[in-house]
DNA sequence: CTAACGTTTGTCCAATCGGTCAAAATTTGC
DNA sequence: GCAAATTTTGACCGATTGGACAAACGTTAG
């Protein structure tokens, strides 16, 4: 085993001070994007001084690596569970309710992800051409073999699969606007029942009048 | 007519200059976000040194603001052009066409509104939640009336709209990511066609398979 | 108890930031 | 051609930033 693979050892009180100090950065990085926040307001949100806040990370841009190395793992999760057994409608319908419920439950981590991508992914780019790029390249042989087998209409699996993530992190995302269009009434928490039963219906069938 | 819309006399050179800053700062802001964009970055790319640019705006926030003024009515354009006198289905596949050859042509645009949007849209919140939200529901009516007629299936125009919007500019916003993912091959420029007949399969018909 | 180790803090620093200002250079109106 | 107005520049300022550092404080094992 390499060095650079070991676990560094760390006592209690480190882990959880790490833990602390990642879950404060989430929540200001994924408002303020990476050069938007400083390490005092981490700090501050993190219930400690600066001083502090850089025992356990040397520097800032440590805080964001450790962060985005995290979250590609979780956020990736869904679209690994994406099967080959079930029946692919099952399937690709569960996959999308999966991701919208991320966004729902997970809209720091969606925009973190959304931030570092729209400044042109500096410090995630092998990631994605690497690992993510492999992981979808898989799936659109899974997807394109339910084509084959005529279980789904035949289609672009690649642009499936963004298209599936467009329409659900969007709620996240621009979660603002969304609640700025829909309004007091139709913007409160019921709009994500509503995006799940669209979304479900636009996948489904399209926007074709039936009959 | 109130003083604050009349437009200020302005000579050649100012109105040459402004347009110049303007092009520079779109550039800076929309890969950097307005905080992660320096004064200097911006007079930088306009070829004039930091002071004078800020003897064509006063401050900062004043670039992004005319910006943003002018970004907001192109950019809702195409849904204004969304008409009720035409074939539904070819109204809303050619508005559909028209959102993507804008996330083509003018990416920067799309990443400079979704930096804002990401960030809690604290400069044009007021604007989301008047003028585009008129704007939509407006839309969302006439698509009511599509179908109430018969002509489109029966959803939800909002989420139908917000849809149209996601998988659109993902195009823009993500396109650093989808480059990397279809790679060297697929992601070049033929990658807008393809996104173009996935997107008009999708929103016509979806998923199912046919028979 | 105490020595070693881990943690926290106050102070400080160089770099960068947005923005000012007066003076110099240039353009424009007559 | 010349005076007035406009444009450009270099020098500068206070505030904020990421980060360094040594000293103080706490913890723990023997």
């Amino acid at each position: 085993m390499t060095a650079s693979t070991e676990a560094p050892r760390r006592t209690r009180i480190q882990q959880e001070k790490r833990e602390l100090i990642l879950e404060a950065a989430l929540e200001v990085f994924s408002a303020n994007g990476f050069r938007g926040s400083t390490i005092d307001q981490i700090a501050e949100a993190a219930g400690m001084s600066k001083p502090n806040l850089l025992y356990y990370f040397r520097r800032k841009e440590d805080i964001h690596e450790t962060l985005m190395e995290r979250l590609l793992e979780t956020w990736l999760a869904p679209l690994r569970e994406l099967d080959d057994i079930g029946d692919p409608m099952t399937e690709l319908r569960s996959y999308i309710r999966r991701k919208l419920e991320m966004a729902r439950d997970f809209p720091r981590e969606s925009r973190l992800f959304a931030n570092e991508i729209l400044q042109g992914a500096p410090r995630i780019m092998p990631l994605l051409a690497g690992e993510l790029k492999t992981l979808v390249d898989e799936k659109a042989s899974v997807i394109k073999g339910w084509m084959r087998a005529g279980k789904i209409a035949r289609t672009d699996p690649w642009h499936l699969i963004f298209s599936i993530w467009a329409t659900t992190q969007h709620y996240a995302d621009f979660d603002v606007q969304v609640r700025a269009v829909l309004g007091p009434n139709r913007g409160g928490d019921g709009r994500f029942e509503d995006a799940a039963r669209f979304l479900e219906q636009l996948f489904l069938d399209g926007l074709k009048p039936k009959g």
